[in-house]
RNA sequence: UCCACAGUAGCUCAAUGGUAGAGCAUCCGGCUGUUAACCGGAGGGUUGCAGGUUCGAGUCCUGCCUGUGGAGCCA
């Protein structure tokens, strides 16, 4: 008998099926008795009744506990009152293994404890709603930029030393060779991929070691980077209004149940749509003095300032144009105004703050080597950089969105931890 | 690193300075359509750790540990 999978269950109404999967929960009533299996794909309620169903197994129903092992046999036939709309009647049991003492109660549990048993957590259906839809976004970045020619290029999770200069950095030995950190952003490394094969993105893990305990931050989070040659701040502007647009409508298209599941409102999902509208640093500064925060211009944003930023829009908004001495030693001068940099964020609707940042790139190799000076950073680990200024160099751009950030807030999650697997922060290192 | 809050049964939480309790989970019994089922019963405790005040501390004081949220920094 072929094994079926819980959520191709409308093709096998009438017919005698196996299901291989858990016990989720059980009830009963006396002479009818309940099981409510998962396999991974749904839930799927089977039925047992003194008589009708094989004294067997629905004897077995007693020693059955949560989370126990088995493979259950019947027959498919729609049912209203059964969670997800089919029921099977139970005619053969097999247990492969009686789960003790499961520890994840169908009840409230702490965070804490939630997070130390996060191996477990993860068969719970709100877990299985948020990878879900981890996995189509992840799924719909990749499909974004394949589609559109760029290649993917791996930079190294070791590197000799700071990207940027400024975040804390992991640190290990590394041979003989001294101390290797792990990468911050693989920025640099796009940028020489971009001057190579015209499109690229980066896509891989990345590494912050700052003692950040807050519900955006993780130590260890995934990061997307696409750099494009010949690509001017504006270029990069459209290129992530049309990036979010697709993922968003993507997930709204494919997962619309998972997100049913999360109980999200999608009111702020729906109206992602380019373009996205964009103020200047300095526009952005008058918001939120017009809201009476006294702000100090030449500062950056904090989380709160972000949050009322983006409550004067119905979608992302992009944020330009920043004071370049808060901002990378790599980024373009804005030409009309030298104390800015040509860079770009994109702050999150709901007070999720920051999802995109990026830039038009420095690109001539004298200003380059001035910054760098400026910057106290040894010029010497940025020679091969500086090769990309010196043999062929051309106005480039681009930026890097954090994908927990991303999944946060298209399940409207009030903590980065759930997002991933298993989240890396300060204080967690298990499971 | 700084600020705030918390730590009591396996889990979630109660308990004026005066005999440590409930719901869930577990075990036993009942119920033929349950939806975190329901009803009855049972077992389950070094109140985070170390001191101190007091006739008496889960409760008050000091220190430490652990966790949570936030600031800074950032995606």
């Amino acid at each position: 008998m072929a094994r079926i999978y819980i959520e191709d269950l409308s093709h096998q109404v009438g017919e005698v099926i196996n299901i291989h999967g858990w016990l989720y929960h059980k009830r009963s009533g006396g002479k009818i008795r309940f099981l409510v299996v998962r396999d991974g794909t749904g839930i799927l309620q089977c039925v047992m009744a003194k008589g009708a169903t094989p004294d067997e197994a629905f004897n077995s129903f007693d020693s059955l506990t949560q989370e126990s092992s088995l493979i259950v046999t019947g027959k498919i036939r729609k049912d209203d009152r059964a969670p997800g709309g089919y029921e099977m009647e139970l005619t053969n049991l097999q247990i492969i293994q009686i789960a003790k003492d499961y520890p994840i109660t169908p009840k409230e549990h702490g965070v804490d404890f939630l997070m130390d048993h996060r191996h477990l957590w993860l068969r719970s259906l709100r877990q299985h709603a948020i990878l879900r839809i981890r996995h189509q976004i992840i799924k719909s970045i990749r499909e974004f930029f394949d589609d559109r020619s760029f290649v993917l290029l791996d930079a190294p999770i070791f590197t000799p030393a700071a990207c940027e200069g400024t975040s804390t950095l992991f640190e290990t030995d590394y041979f003989d060779l001294g101390k290797a950190y792990l990468t911050q952003s693989g920025q640099l490394y796009g940028e020489a991929g971009a001057l190579a094969l015209g499109k690229v993105y980066v896509f891989g893990p990345t590494f912050r070691a700052e003692k950040s305990k807050t519900r955006r931050h993780l130590t260890e989070f995934w990061m997307v980077e696409p750099e494009v040659a010949f690509n001017d701040l504006n270029d990069n502007m459209e290129l992530a209004e049309e990036f979010l647009e697709y993922i968003v409508s993507s997930v709204l298209k494919q997962r619309a149940e998972e997100l049913k599941a999360l109980e999200r409102n999608t009111k702020f999902l729906e109206s992602v749509k380019k373009p996205l509208p964009r103020v200047s640093y300095d526009e952005a500064v008058e918001i939120l003095r017009k809201k009476g925060v006294n702000f100090e211009y030449g500062t950056d944003f904090g989380g709160t300032d972000e949050t009322i930023i983006s409550e004067q829009f119905d979608r992302p908004v992009i944020v330009h144009r920043y004071p370049a001495k808060i901002k990378a030693f790599y980024m373009k001068r804005d030409p009309q105004n030298p104390d800015l940099a040509l860079a770009m964020d994109v702050i999150a609707p709901e007070g999720y703050g920051e999802i995109i940042g990026g830039s038009q790139r420095e690109d001539d190799l004298d200003t380059l080597l001035q910054r760098i000076r400026e910057h106290n950073l040894p010029q010497s680990a940025f020679e091969w950089y500086l090769d990309l200024r010196r043999y062929g160099t051309v106005p480039h751009a681009g930026f890097g969105l954090g994908v927990e950030r991303t999944v946060s807030w298209i399940c409207g999650l009030d903590h980065v931890r759930e997002t991933i697997p298993f989240p890396r922060m300060i204080y967690r290192l298990t499971p």
